[in-house]
DNA sequence: TTAAAATATTTTGTATACAAAATGAACAAT
DNA sequence: ATTGTTCATTTTGTATACAAAATATTTTAA
């Protein structure tokens, strides 16, 4: 018993949209026309409306376009980043189970030793723990929409390993386990800012 | 010469449907149905689903109901409120200028002799300005999408008007204007608490 | 050649019709 | 009476046609 797709085709215009920005087959400015769409994916212009609609609401489309954030834009997002992460951070030192610790831990592990979509998928789940473990919805709600422009900008940087990441989510890690929130908070707030920077300075070249 | 106001009918659905929302003529709880909205207003349904998208998407509305935030849901909103609220009032304390400074001292005077809606219109901007005054766009959006949720369910203690309220204001406003970051964020933190708590309460009356 | 106006083309907004799905009511069987 | 099944009704999802608006192009005048 195969696990059944979504058929309706709203959702399906609006995965095979994301997708295409988020992988970068849609470049950033780029024009998205209902009609050329529609036509695109065999389905009538009703449904891929809603789904733009939908992504012009989550961010990733602005205007009709494709966004592109400029670097004040990625800085803004980084720092409602910074201060979610930062509390989310804090929250785990003061209460996060073993179970969450041992998964933080492998991330870290996975990052090292994996091949890059691994450490890709292991950085990207490092944060969604953190993040997850307050517990908040509406928290990780925004979270997860600010993850989808950070990753569209982080998209042309995506093969250029950052160094000292890995070492900086191990030391975070330390600090969660060893129940040291103002040690998490401030290596979390450092660790986003190099990131920052290295998305900012990167997007130059 | 008067404002042409809009003529776009998603954007006419859009705001009607928000606004009895909002002032509680449509309850918590209401099943929309696009064809009788739609009805209601003499245009078609097109631009009624546009508008219920939208509203989705904002958080006002959750499987073509109104929503019915329960208590947690209130406590998760606020708990990001804090955090921006914090961070903001902060950034204020260090940076306000004095333009910014005679609008909040005016909220608060207004918020001491003024009616029942002037109060509540002020006890709004006094919240804005100061989350405004940070100039980080995304983080005013996620404020602003918060405050439908919050305003719909302050909406049934409207006419209680709570106790020392305008006090806290006129405490945050000096400790910004006196440049006191810590104190000014301890208040605000403070007060957000106290707002929730009341809030709370008065529901289960 | 440049700027402005007029025209053509594309693209979006809206209405309507029909199909699919969800919901609810009526009925039958236990 | 309760459960389950069938049928009717409502409501949503999708396609299509047309109108309004926005964009691009051509034409005309200076």
């Amino acid at each position: 018993m195969t696990k059944k797709a979504t058929q309706l085709a709203y959702i399906q215009a609006y995965e095979y949209i994301r997708d295409r920005i988020l992988n970068g087959e849609l470049e950033r400015g780029t024009k998205l026309v209902e009609e050329r769409l529609a036509e695109e994916m065999g389905i009538s212009r009703t449904p891929v409306r809603d789904s733009i609609r939908k992504l012009e609401q989550e961010g990733l489309i602005k205007d009709k376009r494709v966004v592109n954030p400029s670097d004040s834009d990625l800085r803004d997002v980084f720092q409602v980043r910074t201060l979610l992460e930062g509390f989310a951070v804090r929250h785990c030192a003061m209460y996060m189970g073993e179970g969450d610790l041992d998964k933080l831990r492998n991330c870290v592990e996975v990052g090292r030793t994996g091949t890059m979509e691994q450490v890709m998928a292991a950085n990207k789940e490092f944060h969604e723990i953190i993040v997850g473990a307050t517990n908040n919805p509406v928290m990780i709600d925004i979270f997860e929409r600010m993850q989808s422009i950070i990753y569209l900008f982080r998209k042309t940087v995506v093969y250029h390993k950052r160094p000292l990441l890995i070492d900086e989510h191990q030391d975070i890690y330390e600090a969660i386990a060893a129940h040291d929130a103002d040690e998490a908070e401030r290596l979390m707030k450092a660790h986003l800012q190099l990131d920052l920077e290295f998305c900012l300075n990167r997007m130059k070249g």
